[in-house]
DNA sequence: TAAAGAAGTAACTAGTTAGTGCGTTAATTG
DNA sequence: CAATTAACGCACTAACTAGTTACTTCTTTA
């Protein structure tokens, strides 16, 4: 009787799809590395997470720090590719520079996994992100789009000029970043929570009042 | 010839000293949660590195958690001790502000394990830290010296009023820690080496113009 | 439609890891 | 000097963990 093919009623069928699977794989990855940094994560975890077998992570990504490396690329092209669509060459060089002051910070606001996956990669000396060409290239078109703002603002005798494009990038990451990734020692290192509402508030507007304050003659 | 006792002169010194151990452990410990997080540090290693019995651990520290806490608050007190000892409070107002946001990065760039051990710390959502009374006191006392800073910045018409010392406190720390903490991914996606001497050099003084022109009237 | 191949699974392995039980040895004290 | 206390060390374990083996089930296509 084994032939037989009647389905049990309380049998789902098997439903097949290779990047449905890669992609919930990717998702739980993200999360728990995020959660756990790369030694802290469990494969085991993010399979059962994912609704995947744990062989499927090893078919796909070949091992966890395979895995990681992809989460943490993706992770690299989706900042990249948000920074790309703000179109930051058709306004005027202060507005440019204030609304990517404010993308940055509400990007790592909304994707807290950023922060503590590039962190992990930091603790491991970025050996994954080294093997990234692409990476390399986006990152460039940012450094590139700052140093056009910077240009133009001085130009319009709005900026002054000298200021180097990469500390300015690195300035404006640094002013959210550190806010937000220490936002638990903060918190009680200065006794005040951190991410209420009205400090969230206060805190883009003191880097905008910081980003501008840097660059203005 | 006070404490002299009646030491034989080949005689080796003191083969057991708990407080010799505990700070070989400590420093041990130290060295290993920095370079791999409280997640990838090994007990066994550290006892090893400590050239202490992985049992000793347990006995001063109770258990791995215990030793990391331990490890953090001394690298808080660390902090807050040395800049206790930059006596601010002698210094006219830009030169106080000067001098923390140098030592701050100096700090940083000297101690590279504070970073990593306060991103674990983090990553562990502060629970550690959490325990810790004194920390809160000593930062206390550091953010009531920047208030001080500015108040007499501000009396003597030379910085704007309004700046929320907590602030400007978490930014003289932002610029520094980023740039320092991320300076493995950094190197990348900038493609510049930003530890070479004269980088360094040029970070600082960006760090000092960043944090003048946001106080100054 | 049959065969190939891709997607998916359960159970396993070999090595690792935090934590301990219990005995030994050095220093202190009555 | 004996008794006590504290420092120290060996060897173990129970649980865990990345990665694998050997298999089944579904989908595509010649």
């Amino acid at each position: 009787m084994t032939g037989e093919q009647t389905e049990k009623p309380g049998r789902k069928p098997r439903i097949r799809d290779a990047e449905a699977t890669k992609a919930r794989i990717l998702d739980a990855a993200k999360k728990e590395f995020a959660k756990n940094g790369l030694g802290g994560a469990r494969v085991d975890d993010i399979a059962e997470k994912a609704k995947a077998n744990k062989r499927m992570i090893y078919h796909y990504f070949e091992s966890k720090e395979g895995l990681f490396q992809t989460v943490l690329e993706d992770a690299y092209l989706d900042i990249r590719s948000a920074e790309q669509k703000l179109h930051l060459e058709d306004l005027d060089p202060k507005a440019a520079l204030e609304k990517l002051v404010r993308f940055t910070w509400e990007y790592y606001l909304k994707n807290p996994e950023f922060l503590t996956l590039v962190n992990s990669e930091n603790l491991h000396r970025a050996k994954h992100l080294k093997k990234s060409e692409i990476i390399k290239v986006s990152s460039r078109k940012l450094v590139n789009m700052v140093a056009s703002i910077l240009e133009r603002g001085v130009k319009a005798g709005l900026f002054r000029s000298g200021v180097d494009p990469v500390q300015l990038n690195i300035t404006i990451a640094a002013v959210g970043y550190y806010y937000l990734t220490n936002r638990f020692t903060g918190t009680i290192i200065y006794e005040r929570d951190l991410m209420a509402k009205d400090a969230l508030e206060q805190r883009i507007q003191f880097n905008i009042e910081t980003i501008m304050r840097l660059v203005t003659v």
